[in-house]
DNA sequence: TTAATAATGATAATCATTATCATTTAATTT
DNA sequence: AAATTAAATGATAATGATTATCATTATTAA
């Protein structure tokens, strides 16, 4: 088991108790990485886990985004997707997401990143002292039409 | 009237039929400036126009959207909120958007973007060759605890 | 082990958005 | 200007995502 006490350090001490549906959460989020919708985290569990109701699925994810151990994104779709913050694990490398207009896809890609945090670091600062604004987290998303969608079809919205 | 056949030139080409609602829509906007939800924009429309449907609100701000004359945003509170596009207009600034995840409250800054935009095109142009993919906007979000947050209280979720 | 209380599962309620359909309206054609 | 045609509208039902409620259960600290 991951989360047992020896191993509760550093973010994790920030969880006060450490129940069942939590733990199988944050384990579907380590074995899957990407970002993922609070419906696709509810049929995850279902196999291992099958009375594990929807509205513990959403107060957990609540939760540990509150927790700085999730982070949330709306790609425009009308729903969340929440996947592990970088800050939490290591293993998650800092990226960005380009969404297809077309047909929902998200790419998350790594590229640019050293020139984007140089630039986004003194962003923050000046930011955060021009508006008095405490940043916590950025987010940058590209828009536009996927390669599979470019072929194929009937284009859609624009950004 | 600032619609009238005469001015219908440009991005205004692209709408098929001038709609008293959709005029409305785009009037509301250009007064406002700033980013309004469906329900903003349905409320300030209901003044001058009481009978409008708010169903006629969804789908002309989705028209407008996918005509390239609105912008589409969702800033983490589960709605969508639109701005006139600075493709459409001239007057819209490029900017971005701080948030904050204390109250909600949505900052337009228009700082950095010289350096911004620099960075953005080379970025696009490089992902665009490596995904295949064509893109046609980018959204930065800063998110954090405002200068109003900071000192009234109790805070909320992270990043 | 027990006490205190946070978390759960089931489900109702809410909120944002989309679909349906009969009617109206804008633009085009006569 | 009247007739035509298809897009747009308003009312409202339906859907989908999320949140609230509440009795019960489970986790932690004492």
């Amino acid at each position: 088991m991951r989360y047992r006490r020896g191993f509760r350090g550093g973010f994790l001490k920030r969880i006060s108790r450490w129940t069942k549906s939590r733990m199988a959460i944050l384990d579907v989020f380590r074995r899957v990485k990407g970002h993922l919708s609070a419906d696709e985290v509810f049929l995850r569990l279902r196999k291992n886990y099958p009375n594990i109701g929807i509205a513990t699925v959403y107060r957990n994810l609540d939760y540990l985004h509150k927790k700085g151990i999730l982070s949330r994104f709306q790609f425009g779709n009308n729903k969340a997707s929440y996947e592990l913050s970088e800050k939490f694990l290591k293993g998650v490398q800092h990226h960005h997401h380009l969404i297809c207009t077309n047909c929902g896809k998200v790419i998350d890609y790594t590229d640019f990143i050293k020139e984007e945090t140089d630039l986004i670091r003194e962003m923050e600062k000046a930011l955060s002292k021009k508006y008095g604004f405490k940043i916590q987290s950025h987010q940058l998303h590209f828009y536009g039409i996927c390669k599979d969608c470019m072929k194929g079809g009937d284009q859609n919205a624009v950004g």
